[in-house]
DNA sequence: TAGCGAATAT
DNA sequence: CATATTCGCT
């Protein structure tokens, strides 16, 4: 699986950019979806772990992660994380991988599986993939305004190790962006937000609950995303 | 009690 | 800034 991205403090520290000797080509990130508007919904998957996690199969060599020939499904998972057990990293220093890359699964793996101290025991913060979090916006949209409380969303978004607290702190940090923006039209000074939080995976609006058969996520193909 | 949400902490 | 944790309230 992707790694859950370990707490790394953000990217933000240019350190590391470029790829050593070879003049690194910007890795086109593929998915620009995010700004347009949402992936289509049959890019939402199954959350859980996938069958053969990419990364470990990168690390031993016998998966390409990029290039699976037609281990389509072998693919990085959108919800690419949360294993049980995000991953842990030390509070304190450990280096920088040095990959800019965004979801490596060979990094991936080489952080958790080999780079891992042995030591268990830390609890890594969680990361809200754009999967995630759209999975999370899904939910909280589905469930209308007054039933879109921790508990329900995350039943509904069904993410193996997503805890109740994860998404309380989500949905506070949720609920503040969309109090900002929802007035913005108003707003004169900041009005089209020069950037966005994290949130700008999409225009939530609508409220309606959308009771019914409504059950877990569509198409889970290869997963029995059974909603209980 | 369990769960929600705002405040506060890391 | 993004998450986590605490705390008052229902």
């Amino acid at each position: 699986m992707l790694s859950p991205r370990v707490v790394r403090p953000q990217p933000h520290d240019g350190a590391a950019s470029a790829g050593s000797s070879s003049s690194r080509r910007h890795m086109v990130d593929r998915v620009p979806e995010w700004e347009l508007g949402l992936p289509s919904p049959a890019e939402l998957t199954p959350v859980s772990q996938p069958l053969i996690p990419p990364a470990l199969a990168a690390a031993f060599g016998i998966g390409p992660a990029d290039a699976p020939v037609d281990a389509g499904f072998l693919h990085d998972s959108p919800t690419s994380h949360l294993p049980p057990r995000f991953d842990e990293y030390d509070e304190e220093d450990e280096e920088e991988e040095g990959e800019g890359e965004t979801d490596d699964p060979a990094a991936a793996a080489a952080s958790a599986a080999g780079g891992r101290r042995g030591g268990f025991g830390k609890k890594a913060r969680m990361v809200w993939t754009p999967e995630l979090h759209h999975r999370f916006v899904e939910a909280v949209e589905h469930l209308g305004e007054k039933g879109a409380v921790p508990k329900a969303i995350v039943r509904l978004m069904n993410v193996d190790g997503l805890t109740r607290e994860n998404v309380a702190s989500h949905l506070q940090k949720y609920r503040l962006y969309l109090k900002r923006s929802t007035p913005a039209a108003a707003a004169p000074s900041p009005p089209p937000p020069p950037y966005f939080p994290r949130f700008d995976v999409q225009r939530p609006r609508q409220q309606s609950a959308n009771r019914g058969g409504y059950c877990g996520y569509p198409y889970v193909s290869y997963q029995k995303l059974g909603c209980d």
